[in-house]
DNA sequence: TGTGCAGGAATATTCGAATATCTGTTGAAC
DNA sequence: GTTCAACAGATATTCGAATATTCCTGCACA
């Protein structure tokens, strides 16, 4: 690789920044600073701003006028809220998808969901961490879900809960051995090709509350 | 005034843009070049770009990288498609406001009503038009009919649904002589006090279905 | 000891120029 | 006549410096 030496654009440093949130590179309440920010990314300070801007909007990261950003601080109650309405946002989605769903939307799903199943969760270190093929193929799982939805507002509203949710998940790389994640992931995806939407959402409840108890769990 | 030469800050931008998005003053679909936004608002690119990134997200202008902004593009199905996301979520929201709110939040509910049923809601132009004052009381009702929520994700999911819906009511100005208004209004607000959920509710969704079709005929 | 007020260091914000990219047009080759 | 390449103008994007603001430290004064 002779020398690419890149401007650095937005989407690049958005992304890197984003994932370095998620992944918990820095901690909530951390003031995000400009310089360090510009040297690590390589950019300059207006397109870190931007960045910054940008993962506000979407709960990642806070800002005060004047003063600065930080990492978006964390708490049980503003988890339990989120949680909350990610359930209710998705619940309608999800609804809205197995109602209107076409065959497309069954076959990606399905092909979603057979990546997932063969993905292995788990990564061999000791304490083993959740791998990161796995974490894409479980995201992906949960947009196939909901792609069938056409309504694109709710899929957006979705979308934002579901980015402010990873950062709680990602935030306690917390594995609960008893827990029977594939199976509930397959439950999901035989109600939702039965069209049985009161047990789908039913279940998508349950999954999403039983993730937000062991997160919370971590956060005491 | 003696020569206040401010630096423009994002805030005022946005906030300027944001209105003369609302009020239709650029109309959906035009290009929004930096150049004469600059001018306009007597900014810099950096501040320019900076507000239409925010209001990117709020989604009133959509951009494609490298190529530039423009004022999102409205159609029937997005209003069909933004009327149903947000009846659904400020239904979530009033419910919680219903069960949960105080004697704060009546009290300021019950103050709302009074500005906005006092305030003429039709200028004397011909032909008439709606008052700045009667909008800014009539957003004020609504922000007070939710405020009882303290879940601060869900109001967060409102306030951007709204906006948006803002822009496509203002895209229209048009009155229906027939329709009561304040009779509406009045019925949200007893519904409320009488903390009856389900009256409530279906209130807010006829109101809401009410003005989309007149907006969409409008638009058609 | 406490309070308030410089003054300077740290930091965010804004600006305008430099750079990269896109878009449309012209002209040559086929 | 059509296609493609090269150029030029328009425009978005990025950069780094200039500016404004906040934060911190130390000193005078009560």
């Amino acid at each position: 690789m002779p020398e690419t030496k890149q401007r650095a654009t937005i989407e690049a440093v958005h992304a890197a920044l984003r994932a370095d949130l998620i992944t918990g590179v820095h901690p909530p309440g951390e003031r995000l600073k400009f310089a360090p920010l510009c040297e690590r990314y390589g950019a300059s300070v207006s397109v870190v701003r931007e960045a910054l801007t940008r993962l506000e909007q979407q709960g990642l990261v806070e800002s005060e006028p004047r003063i600065g950003f930080r990492v978006r601080q964390v708490s049980v109650e503003d988890l339990d809220d989120l949680t909350e309405t990610r359930i209710d946002v998705e619940t309608l989605a999800l609804r809205h998808a197995i109602e209107h769903g076409d065959i497309d939307w069954e076959t990606a799903l399905v092909a979603a969901h057979h990546r997932l199943e063969r993905t292995a969760m788990l990564s061999d270190d000791d304490p083993p961490q959740l791998r990161d093929d796995w974490e894409s193929a479980h995201v992906a799982f949960h947009d196939a879900l909901l792609a069938g939805c056409t309504r694109r507002w709710l899929l957006g509203m979705a979308r934002t809960l579901r980015d402010a949710g990873e950062f709680y998940r990602r935030l306690s790389q917390v594995h609960e051995p008893d827990r029977d994640v594939a199976g509930e992931h397959r439950g999901l995806l035989d109600a939702a090709l039965a069209r049985d939407a009161d047990e789908a959402t039913r279940l998508l409840r349950e999954h999403y509350e039983r993730t937000a108890a062991i997160v919370r769990d971590a956060l005491e």
